[in-house]
DNA sequence: TTTATTTCTTGTCTTATGGCAAGTTGGGTT
DNA sequence: AACCCAACTTGCCATAAGACAAGAAATAAA
């Protein structure tokens, strides 16, 4: 299971098996229940995980207080906080466990040793924030062109499992709406 | 004048004197009158530029044909479009000069080699795109749970050149609303 | 200069979403 | 079972922004 998650998640060409074998024997299982906190805001992040199974969120604050959902995570995603992890900076997002969890999570300095004597991994880390940058800049986009509706369709088109495992005010938050008139739409649908 | 602008954009602890002048040769000039595209929809990038003076916007189409301006570029900025150079596959964006302006440019082959030879530059790429992927994101929670009159007015601070060069619609579609909106809010300011 | 074109503003009406308050529902606790 | 509380829905009205059309102003072209 491990292999398989971590082989699928760390693929690239220029990694060959010896290499992806360091890379895979680096992570350490982790386990959360629902509800528990993988990063806290104000902390420094040490470490990434691949998570395999459950559902994850980050959120943070708008000026109001209001809590923001910025991000879900599901099986075979990255969890991290690039940020606090790279730039070791306090985190200004929490990320939480919305259902049990179990991952696989790598510290930064053992990354730290594979990224910069594998070009390989440090290959797969550019290549990994090029689709990073992407997404957010897809979803800037999404939210500036298209209705709530819309993007609620996107949505369940993209990660379904999170309609299914999120509390709706989470989602609606996500959405960039109240849940008031997230419920709404899901009454239009 | 080179030397100057490419040294503070590649600061980096890990970088030494003797490296980063490496980094800086090669970088060539290279210029654009307003109105020239940099680089167009549908081409591969094979390189990207530090600008260092002049306003560039990038831009894609929404589902109606609508122009959507999605960045703005100033002074000491790396103009790039991440996804085509790194992924070599066709842009998905123009960028264009919107006026007059000189930059440095890199080749991707040139760049790959400083990549993986000098540990001081695969650290500043990385920190790079951390700080783009928290850019990203920011913007996607600014446009959230900010008004469009909050938003112009941040942009004003952030960015006071565009405000001065650029076209007003194209402003608009930043802020993601229609010309007509954005009319009225510079009204009340 | 005169004309043509793009850019920007303004007026009127419509629509999406928010704010607030009052229900309702459902899962957990005692 | 009775209760509680968070999650969700619904109603009513307010507001931000859009759609469309008509001008005004600026810029480019002839």
């Amino acid at each position: 299971m491990k292999n398989q998650l971590l082989t699928q998640v760390y693929q690239h060409p220029l990694l060959s098996p010896e290499d992806l074998n360091r890379v895979i024997d680096a992570h350490q299982e982790v386990t959360y229940q629902k509800g528990d906190f993988i990063l806290k805001e104000g902390e420094i992040s040490n470490s990434y995980m691949i998570l395999q199974s459950g559902l994850i969120r980050s959120y943070a604050y708008d000026y109001n207080g209001n809590d923001i959902t910025t991000d879900f995570f599901c099986n075979y995603e990255v969890v991290i906080e690039v940020l606090s992890l790279f730039q070791r900076t306090p985190a200004q997002e929490n990320i939480q466990a919305l259902t049990d969890c179990i991952g696989w999570k790598i510290d930064l300095d053992v990354f730290q040793e594979l990224y910069h004597s594998i070009p390989g991994v440090s290959e797969w880390g550019r290549l990994w924030f090029t689709g990073k940058v992407f997404q957010s800049k897809q979803r800037s986009l999404e939210i500036i062109t298209s209705s709530a509706k819309d993007r609620y369709e996107h949505l369940i088109k993209e990660k379904p499992q999170v309609i299914l495992q999120s509390p709706l005010k989470y989602i609606a938050s996500y959405l960039g709406i109240t849940d008031t008139s997230f419920s709404r739409i899901r009454k239009e649908i």
